[in-house]
DNA sequence: TCCCTGCTTTTTGTCCGAGGATAGCCTGAC
DNA sequence: GTCAGGCTATCCTCGGACAAAAAGCAGGGA
């Protein structure tokens, strides 16, 4: 959480001062705090942050960094900044939900429901018709990756970190396979989507049904070239991964722990 | 293109000096043209840009304004600076492509033909689902705002900007009524391809058919809630809008004027 | 010969302090 | 009551300095 280079802690409660995560600069860390603390709800559309030499000061960082930081939530619309205004919280619909650091950011403050649903809806929608088009436009290469990604997502158990990985490169390169740029940026997207909800299912010790056969299914599909059956079996991919997660999240909350200040992770 | 402050221009060569659009701050203006002659290859992706001092006295900026640039452009994932390696350019993989300033910087250096076809499968796949939520999920006032847009739609002879606007407002409605956050968000994306896409057919006066029967025929179905027809209308609706820009295209030529040197428009 | 260690150097990262530009707000005149 | 002008809080931009990171090189040891 707290990715702070500092080594000193002279409060003591900050645990885990040096993750291993510890290569993101000052300014990317201070961005990621504080967009964490806005999608968890800690500062609301239409509040103002306190000025930049209150808060810059609060976080005991420099102006510069604060204002490097600032920047890049303004690059992903959830702030905006005017003089004399001050920075202002954007409402959400202006945020860029769909930005993989957004989309990760939201599930570090714990995604609500409502929020995961949407999720899932936007991959039932993209995620299909993108196995058609890849159905008919897929490469020896392609087919090849998707391949070995199902491989490695059967030699482990499933449950593994290397088996998460291989399933988020299943994805990947059937997105990739569908030769649509703009559709390709979704997978990191979807990729933060999977890797959450592989989380929480695994948390709760749910582990769906058989999800390598659906993901066989699809790439056999894939690789006759048949699109109609190609979107049938990813519809159904998507739909059984969702109501996993469904029952995973009856049996333990969904949202996780409440986020902490922004102010105080940072000193 | 330039939307430097400066009023002064010895050079001579930069029209517009002092555009409408001069409420961007500095960062924003280098951020801007910086990547315009990103996308528009100017700068390749792998290529190193010069270092921050050198860069920032050529444009004539501090190094603050620059770097601040150059985060927002990180942000949206165009690029990557590291100590010692200096800032790259990412591969256009890693772009974020459906952020809506990346997308209406395409579209000021000029989009590639295939780049238009890759948008319009992605309006093809995303647009027709939304409006069938839409049918099911439409409030009265999601129904009014559509037909305020298609009564200005028609009001004006369909080539005007405040039909453009009633255009976009149309289909912002529709998204937003699918009740789907992520979704909305492609909204201005969708928007930022039908106004340069109809900028395009305007300048070659090829006017299509008639583009206002499909929009009523989709309204009607959302007011109808019936999904299924929503749906094959607006299908109909977005390949028509593609088959009429293609036409267009055909007449002149898809990519505007080639961009000037960012080093050059600047000073 | 090969690898490992430590130094050098380039580049970005962070800090500070000062002054300029912007825009909301209030005051006063008409 | 309305409009013009000044006031002031806030962000914006600047310049300069030093810190930290990391790639590459050189030297020493096995």
């Amino acid at each position: 959480m707290n990715a702070r280079r500092r080594t000193v802690d002279p409060t003591g409660l900050d645990l885990a001062p040096v993750g291993p995560n510890d290569r993101r600069r000052l300014h990317g860390s201070i961005a990621h705090d504080l967009a964490v603390a806005i999608v968890g709800g800690q500062y609301k559309p239409g509040d103002v942050l306190p000025n930049e030499d209150v808060f810059s000061q609060k976080l005991a960082v420099s102006r510069t960094a604060y204002r490097e930081a600032v920047r890049i939530l303004a690059a992903k619309g959830m702030v905006e900044s005017r003089p004399k205004t001050g920075t202002r919280i954007t409402e959400r619909a202006r945020w860029n939900l769909i930005d993989p650091d957004v989309l990760a950011w939201h599930f570090e403050a714990g995604p609500s429901v409502t929020f995961l649903d949407s999720l899932f809806e936007l991959r039932r929608i993209v995620e299909p018709q993108a196995a058609a088009l890849a159905a008919e436009r897929r490469t020896e290469a392609d087919l090849q990756a998707m391949l070995v990604a199902l491989e490695r997502m059967s030699a482990d158990n499933l449950s593994t970190a290397t088996s998460l990985a291989a399933d988020l490169e299943f994805h990947h390169a059937l997105l990739a396979a569908a030769r649509n740029e703009p559709l390709t940026v979704l997978s990191s997207g979807i990729g933060a989507t999977i890797r959450w909800t592989t989380m929480v299912k695994q948390r709760v010790g749910a582990m769906p049904s058989d999800p390598l056969g659906d993901h066989r299914e699809v790439y056999e599909a894939v690789a006759a070239r048949n699109g109609p059956r190609a979107r049938a079996a990813m519809l159904s991919l998507v739909e059984q991964a969702q109501a996993a997660t469904h029952q995973a999240i009856r049996k333990g909350p969904a949202r996780t722990d409440p986020v902490k200040n922004v102010e105080e992770t940072r000193r």
